[in-house]
DNA sequence: CTGAAAGCGCTAACAC
DNA sequence: GTGTTAGCGCTTTCAG
């Protein structure tokens, strides 16, 4: 049974809005002429100039009460609705908003609440001094429009592919500071990419965390335990997603940073992982399908190192579907830190990260780059989280993996 | 152990970017010269006049191939970012952005994939025009300076709260058409509220969804299978949110609509439910909250309608938990159609309704509202989606419920 | 097809 | 404490 069927929509009228009367135009008189009350009118009805009247909503200068208090009225009186902000953004030079640009599509970015946290803490920051910010989606590989058109007084990219993101180069080329979170632009001799070329005079601050040493820690934790054969669920290596092993022909030294540096931290900590699955996005049923995969093979790694979370509450389904026990069976663990009620009762061992403080890191260095500031480098600290999901291996057998 | 307890932090300089050589300041010069060439300086370069090189850019007029090219070949000597969008925005009057207003925190917003998917579509057909979306989180109640002070040339606004929504009177009062998604102004009679009055001509539009026959119609089939008692949880009622049964003396016209839309359809299949728990947010947690609730009572209902799919989930949860099976010995059902990996093996029975479209339908109604056209309400339909967790009740007693 | 002129709405340096 | 003045960078008539 169907509630209803047809998609209901009322015919349109080409009625416009009625059209409020303008003044005779003049030669070289825009068409644009708003028919709204002005800074100016209000002046005018107030009694007082323009730049008083603007002292009286900006407060940037010495002004009378009284005279202050005679403008808001004027200003009421007209329904004038405070300085359009057109005007004072040309006039400033300024914008007023942060465009956050994500390598990636909107719908799996922001399925995945690593991206949303961190949004959240950007939004703070920003808000806190009146910023907006501006949501930029962008295909992998392509430079959006808004990126090369909309204004903005400096961007945030969260997960730049290197030296050659087209992205980043756009921006640079129109001078707006720009945040990498989680990405860098290579050594500066590599900055020259054929996509373009971003000086390393340009406006630039960095934010990310220290995942090499999280996943570090995370391996070294399971080893104690007993666990020598390995699994890893990895994010994607870069744009050109896909899911399986990963390609052996491919630049150790491209693709994403995260992803990069996690499986470092695998390596220092003295592991090489039996099997690897690559997924195209941080999502569940990635996570699922890669468990699958290795869960399924005959003999599977002990331990199941996923690069988020939301990858390893996928293995953990798969574990569940194939009748394994967490962790007696297999250990798995994530990384992130986040809340998965949903995996109850199992709670993931992870590596917490400062989602929102990681955002709030990219607002402030938005903020300062905009003052002209530099904003050195900032690395935020992880911490392992042990959970449900871990334990040492049912027999744990010394034979070498 | 901890990879690392400490917040690394180089120490910050404060040296300055280098700034650019400024001609010396004349009388009433800003202070603000960005020191980066203008139109003017390649319409000089390209020996032509401003206007033509105008022309040039945005090809809004007759302009010979050679010029230019001529044109374009200057700015590209002079590393011309193509013009400012600062001074074209005040000269056409439009910023080219359209704010999204959530009435709701950003992360809790942002943590339901409802959300997120209107905002896709919305990114999708406003995209399409190349216009950007400025994100405006806003906490219940009050009005965010973004609203008051951004430029914008029209708002959508999720989840607004009925005719004294402030943030609507405010968008009003600078003249900035709005999108209502899933809310109304009231009559026209009522409009006049304390927070601000919205004048009937002010442009507006409306997208919603058919939800009250979509509750309708699942309970319509729950009724057909044999269920008499139901239980309800619901979405919050209104920006004072709270979990628990909820408040017999609010105002029933006022909060959230589409809550009270999918509460009318549940009363238009006949049914009264036994027990209704209001929860502060559509979250999975607070499903599993009120699941608890009204699975641990002596003799609960048999049905179990939750508004959205993350608080039915959240009932499914506090069902395994408390060691019943679903749909043999509760069947449960949501609204929204969400895709949950996670829940599997089950597939929540649901009443899908087309998120993106709304966004979709959300930007084609700013758009048309910007261009001054009117545009008609729009009321997407919805479907019953039949899944593995509802069945017939298990003793289909005909003892009056 | 090109150039001259006018001004969108505002802010801020400076003179009074 | 207030007014005068000069644009921010752009688009768009309209004349040639």
């Amino acid at each position: 049974m169907v509630a209803s069927s047809v998609w209901v929509r009322w015919p349109r009228r080409q009625t416009q809005f009625p059209a409020r009367p303008t003044r005779p135009p003049t030669r070289g008189d825009p068409p644009v002429s708003t028919g709204r009350p002005t800074l100016a009118d209000v002046a005018v009805a107030a009694g007082v100039s323009v730049s008083t009247a603007s002292l009286a909503f900006s407060g940037a200068g010495p002004i009378a009460a009284a005279t202050r208090d005679r403008v808001l009225a004027a200003a009421a009186d007209l329904a004038y609705p405070g300085p359009n902000p057109l005007g004072q953004q040309l006039r400033t030079g300024r914008s007023g908003i942060v465009g956050a640009i994500f390598g990636d599509r909107l719908r799996r970015s922001f399925r995945d609440p690593v991206s949303i946290q961190m949004l959240d803490g950007l939004a703070q920051s920003l808000g806190a001094h009146d910023i907006g910010i501006l949501l930029i989606p962008s295909e992998a590989g392509d430079v959006p429009p808004l990126v090369a058109h909309a204004a903005m007084d400096a961007a945030v990219v969260v997960l730049c592919n290197g030296p050659d993101d087209a992205v980043v180069a756009a921006l640079a080329r129109r001078g707006i500071p720009v945040v990498l979170v989680e990405g860098d632009l290579g050594a500066p001799t590599e900055r020259d990419g054929p996509a373009g070329r971003v000086p390393a005079s340009h406006p630039t601050a960095r934010v990310g965390i220290d995942d090499r040493r999280g996943t570090e820690a995370l391996v070294r934790t399971l080893r104690a335990l007993g666990h020598e054969r390995f699994g890893v669920v990895a994010l994607p290596f870069g744009h050109d997603r896909r899911l399986g092993e990963p390609d052996p022909a491919r630049d150790p030294r491209s693709g994403y940073l995260a992803t990069r540096r996690r499986l470092a931290g695998i390596a220092d900590a003295g592991v090489v992982p039996e099997i690897v699955i690559e997924t195209p996005a941080s999502l569940v049923e990635h996570g699922r399908s890669a468990g699958h995969e290795i869960l399924s093979r005959p003999d599977p790694p002990t331990a199941i190192i996923a690069l988020s979370d939301l990858l390893a509450s996928g293995v953990v389904l798969a574990a569940r579907e194939l009748g394994l026990r967490v962790p007696e069976d297999v250990s798995i663990a994530g990384f992130d830190g986040l809340d998965l009620p949903w995996l109850a009762p199992d709670v993931l061992t992870t590596v917490r990260q400062p989602l929102a403080e990681k955002g709030r890191q990219a607002g402030e260095a938005a903020i300062a780059l905009i003052a002209g500031v530099p904003f050195p480098p900032v690395i935020l600290p992880v911490q392992y989280e042990q959970g449900t999901t871990t334990a040492a291996p049912r027999a744990a057998s010394h034979s070498n993996g």
